[in-house]
DNA sequence: GACAGCAGCTTGACAGTGTCAAGATTATTG
DNA sequence: CAATAATCTTGACACTGTCAAGCTGCTGTC
């Protein structure tokens, strides 16, 4: 397939090649369009060749969701880093990373958001879902942990945009009836989120 | 199968026991423990039967769903029933039964609530989706609506506590590190929820 | 009561899937 | 250069959903 070489028998990059296949079938097909079959034919190999670089289809899964978990960081902090310096700008920015990923990824988002997460326990694997996760940490921690306890506003804020989403992927958010779609600005304003005093950035 | 009739060429009530086994199948070995072919076979019958009760694999999910909404809906209805006659107790006894159904039948719960929505398309099969959503609709009718629109207590409401749900079944809440599990009341604390004045029931 | 029609189920086949074992080819290393 | 390891191919297997064709027994009509 390369122009750079004649064929050979090693395609020098499969490994990156199954995982690009891989996200390209589900955000085209949608999460049953994935296969370890389709994924090796669209790279031009024979059904069997993914078995050397991942231990089967569950192996390929792992690997593009520990990519997907990149990409989707980068989309997040992407956002916070165009927003206002100011902690209310910046979580609405991060939220709108997480919620435009989803949207421009569907498929690929669909597969890491509904996989159990066994990332804390491999932790090489889930080096870029962790730092994911601290993104979504660093967004809430300007502001004050409710009285009932510390990670509160953390587990709020990560429930009410993880929800959001989900519905959104679902189709549960349209607009159909006579009432417009809710804004998720509206949802995350109903949250009482006060500022910790002495903070800066 | 029957021990009050001899076996007959036609089962009797296929239909029901193909829904029955389909859901004994999730909750035991997960989604992908789901299968025409095993459905069948756990209900004794061959493996094309199915075929003449749904359509393939999708119109046996659909009815699946279907029955768990029924399953969803008097979980949450049974838990309202026993909470206090006021508005807070009663969103959270709703809340607690969402949950709950979720942790009871975790493979069903996955199903359903991983399943693009046509409920609201297809009016006939929908029944019982809608009767699930009309609780959470009237366990959410004695608040008050946010400044930016009708619907939004709804609709946070709905993505905090399916959010949660799915951070839950997803594995992401274990209480592994230093902090105890974040409980859901916490975070439905946060929430400015404001009773509607001359509300009673 | 007999017979046609039909719904319920079976049998057999097909393409697609993941996975394994064995072998062929290429790259790397001593 | 030769041995070894990594990479990929080929072939096979069990399992999946789906379709077509046929068998079986119930139901309704004359």
């Amino acid at each position: 397939m390369s122009n750079k070489t004649v064929k050979s028998h090693h395609h020098g990059d499969l490994r990156e090649a199954l995982i690009n296949s891989g996200i390209q079938l589900l955000n085209e097909g949608g999460m049953n369009a994935l296969s370890l079959r389709k994924c090796a034919a669209a790279a031009g190999v024979s059904h069997a060749a993914p078995a050397h670089h991942f231990s089967g289809l569950q192996g390929l899964v792992a690997a593009i969701v520990d990519r997907g978990m990149a990409m989707f960081a980068c989309a997040m902090q992407k956002k916070i880093d165009q927003a206002d310096n100011e902690p209310i700008a910046r979580l609405l920015a991060m939220c709108d990373g997480y919620l435009g990923f989803a949207i421009e990824n569907e498929g690929l988002a669909y597969l890491m958001f509904n996989q159990k997460n066994d990332f804390m326990e491999n932790q090489q694997q889930g080096r870029n879902a962790n730092a994911a996760f601290n993104i979504l940490v660093d967004s809430c921690a300007p502001f004050k942990d409710g009285p009932k306890g510390p990670l509160a506003t953390q587990y709020a804020v990560w429930s009410l945009i993880q929800g959001y989403t989900h519905l959104f992927q679902m189709g549960q958010l349209k607009a159909d009836q006579a009432c417009p779609t809710v804004d998720f600005t509206d949802l995350l304003a109903m949250l009482n989120l006060e500022i910790e005093s002495n903070i800066d950035c």
